[in-house]
DNA sequence: AAGAATCTGAAAACCGTTTCCTTTTTGTTG
DNA sequence: CAACAAAAAGGAAACGGTTTTCAGATTCTT
């Protein structure tokens, strides 16, 4: 357990260890693990914290549930995630893609199946609203709720 | 505590003792109260489970918690509700108006504060993006997450 | 008025998530 | 590179909203 090699992250800080150096936070193999999970898996994949902490954990990989909240919270605030909220136990997270900032989601209420897409009415009518209201956009989110092909002929 | 009047809902059936009796469900005192809460209050206005409770307990009527969500879901399957998914602790109910059927929120995420609004690009854009992927359209919701007024110069 | 089915209330169980506490790790400074 | 303070991880307990269990009460039928 001695002469290691120093942990690879060190050599050339990712925008996630900057940004966690920044803030006074550390760069940990966990976070890395949990970050790179999503990357690999790439955007538009929605995995709850139980499945991260699966797919980890089958992966060899050993991190502990409540380290998993923590990060993933982390990461919605540091905007490397957004957090869903699809209903129907537990909320979900994907990578957060900056060239589609403002997708919505089409989700079928009995098998799960998730489709994204965007639409710049959706979006422009989150904006009239806030505005009328007097309001301060931060984010609007459609999600609608249906039957994907295969449920709905069951 | 004898001779007492038959209640009231026995005379003339409502919609909701109609809708319960066709399913072999029966009308209760309690199952009474929660929907006239609602439609005392009006529609428009979201209650938690736990303030329909402390709602009824005020005005003296006696319901137990376990009552009232079984009453919500059982209100929301038959229609007379609708259940909204605004997150941040708990679910939200609202006497679902069939003349506004298809509406949005717009809701403060410090104070709570909720407004609705109308908009058909945003139900037109559910449409299309269920058309798209070949799924049966249930229902669509855009929430818009933002700050109010007060909330946004603090 | 009696009986079967349904419903209620209270408490326990659930489940996703957060917090507590102790130990381990990170990153900095001499 | 040793030592130290700050931050993070792990595990278990706590949480909060919601559902379930189960015994006793109520509704509706005849």
């Amino acid at each position: 357990m001695v002469l290691v090699s120093p942990p690879a992250y060190r050599s050339h800080p990712s925008p996630f260890e900057s940004g966690l150096r920044s803030d006074g936070k550390r760069m940990t193999p966990q976070r890395k693990k949990v970050l790179s999970l999503f990357e690999e898996i790439g955007s538009g994949i929605h995995l709850s914290a139980e499945e991260v902490h699966s797919k980890l954990t089958i992966s060899g990989e050993k991190v502990s549930l409540a380290t998993i909240y923590r990060t993933l919270r982390l990461l919605v605030k540091m905007t490397f995630l957004n957090e869903l909220d699809l209903s129907e136990g537990g909320n979900r997270f994907e990578l957060l893609s900056h060239d589609h900032p403002d997708h919505h989601h089409l989700i079928c209420i009995r098998c799960g199946r998730t489709e994204e897409f965007e639409n710049n009415n959706v979006i422009n009518a989150g904006k009239a609203a806030a505005k009328n209201f007097g309001f301060k956009l931060l984010e609007s989110s459609l999600n609608v709720r249906a039957l994907c092909p295969k449920c709905s002929n069951k």
